[in-house]
DNA sequence: TAACAAACGTTACATTATAACACTATGATA
DNA sequence: TATCATAGTGTTATAATGTAACGTTTGTTA
């Protein structure tokens, strides 16, 4: 029962803190806010962020090398993530396209590799900063 | 004109090495292999990479923190990048697939935001290591 | 209740990346 | 030719991100 997985003491805290973050939030700045919660050392987080991500809790934002809570639940425990980062005003937001994850599940290249997992990272303008 | 680029001695020196290499590189590891020719700082290092980037002559494989040579020239100047990532051996290869590029420039979300870069990243397990 | 796996806490350290400053080369421009 | 702008260089120091290794604690299961 994947589903009914009960998280431990520092998993909650941190999936907490990033669930109420509009933003992504870095690993050090996560330390950071949860240092009065006990929590001291980067491991305890960067231990507590890697099991969100296999549980598809949250997601890391590669390029940004920060963490984002999942809003999707459409991408089966973090195996196909799909994220628009504006450049400007670093705003991100998790893509849930049927379209677009059908399609990219289904590609395969010409060598006959095994896919498993994908990330994607789209780049551009939000709206707010397309009118400023 | 564009292709008319020339680089400065440190540009060369690290694409060069980028180039040669069957792998991506990380930047420290180039760092060491280039302090016998002068080039002794990170810095020095980040600069060349950043300007070497801005030139689609090399991409940043953002979730190792590498750096490959392009090989598909069909990425115009970076804008549009997608590799396969062995998990087992670790080995990048760029995609170029027009359909795949087609696909992903074209698309576009609810909100309206512009896209002017996507990077694409799978990961799986490549022919040699499947057979393993 | 023994045995095991998962999570925890801690120290120390490794890796990746940038700030700040002064200097140099190059080519455009007036 | 002076001078101006732009890009690149070299250097020191430091910031930011991420792990290794060790032993302890906790919860689950046989
Ligand atoms: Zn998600
Ligand atoms: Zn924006
Ligand atoms: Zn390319
Ligand atoms: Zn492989």
């Amino acid at each position: 029962m994947a589903q009914t997985q009960t998280l431990s003491k520092n998993q909650k805290i941190i999936l907490d803190i990033i669930e109420k973050a509009n933003e992504p939030l870095k690993a050090y700045s996560i330390l950071f806010s949860v240092q009065k919660k006990g929590i001291k050392a980067p491991l305890q987080v960067y231990r507590a962020l890697e099991k969100l991500i296999k549980l598809g809790k949250i997601h890391k934002v590669e390029s940004r090398n920060a963490f984002i809570a999942c809003k999707s639940s459409n991408c089966e425990i973090s195996k196909a993530t799909a994220f628009s980062i504006c450049e400007t005003c670093e705003k991100v937001t998790e893509i849930s396209d049927q379209k677009l994850s059908k399609y990219l599940k289904n590609f395969h290249d010409k060598t006959g590799m095994i896919y498993k997992k994908y990330n994607l990272e789209f780049y551009g303008l939000c709206t707010t900063c397309k009118r400023n």
